[in-house]
DNA sequence: TGTTAATAGTTTGACATCAAACTCTATTGC
DNA sequence: GCAATAGAGTTTGATGTCAAACTATTAACA
């Protein structure tokens, strides 16, 4: 247990939070949606449109990966693409009404997985913690 | 910034990580090799043969993953195959001679990881951290 | 002791993900 | 202005990953 990397330990908990997402998903009846889709439309919702580059960066997938995430968004219904009028190679993608409907059970899910997993977790060792993490992030 | 989930930024550092791992394997000549497949073969290295449900719990991935990871480096021939005798169910997976030539290699790659992903961070630090995580790994 | 339930792995099919090569547009520098 | 370079997205092919259904073996238990 002692020397177990960080990254791998991250891996981890990664894996089992993403469990939870796409199952409280379903629960909620939103369907064929994993995790990155989820995500997507959660930055989405909190910053409005954005371009594909600036959701690469944000979720920090190949941008390839983003094509496909967001295609597929788009044949759902959730969200739609737009040409940016000052730069035509930019796509802005933003949500539809569809999309934005889903606000509210997003935000049941993500609070329901903060309490989940902050559990035992104090305010200040919770800033600490997103404090290293952005460091290390940083680091790489 | 600010409301950004802990497990986003995990994604994002797992991400770099995985990328860092990746250029590192094949900067020592490891070929074809994902971050998966090398930390199943850190943890042979650090345990010795396991089984595969053992792997599955501490790398934390789907059993048919295992499955598919393991035939890789039955295939490339770093790792072997024996059946357990006091257990017929249980396949125990062990390093051939060519996956343990791959240790020294794996500890410098392990170490450089450490060394960029901790700059900055103190060791009171770095404690404080996997202490956090591994709480909000039990509490998933 | 035989039926039931649990455990270990595999198979199959679907899909997320990445890397590399490519297209198209904007920018930069001379 | 024009050529070269950088940036935004897409396409293609390969592969890691998961979930569900399945086989085989062991454990539980009545």
């Amino acid at each position: 247990m002692k020397k177990d990397h960080i990254i791998f330990l991250i891996g981890r908990i990664q894996y089992k939070a993403n469990r939870f997402l796409s199952q409280e998903m379903k629960a909620h009846g939103i369907k064929g949606l994993a995790p990155s889709h989820g995500e997507i439309l959660g930055y989405l919702m909190a910053r409005g449109p954005l371009p594909m580059s600036g959701i690469g960066r944000i979720i920090a997938k190949d941008k390839s990966t983003i094509t496909a995430l967001v295609n597929k968004l788009i044949r759902i219904g959730y969200v739609e693409k737009k040409s940016d009028p000052a730069d035509s190679r930019i796509s802005l993608i933003a949500l539809t009404r569809k999309g934005m409907a889903l606000k509210p059970s997003f935000l049941l899910i993500a609070q329901k997985l903060r309490a989940h997993s902050y559990k035992g977790v104090s305010d200040d060792e919770r800033e600490t913690l997103v404090n290293l993490l952005n460091k290390i992030n940083a680091n790489l």
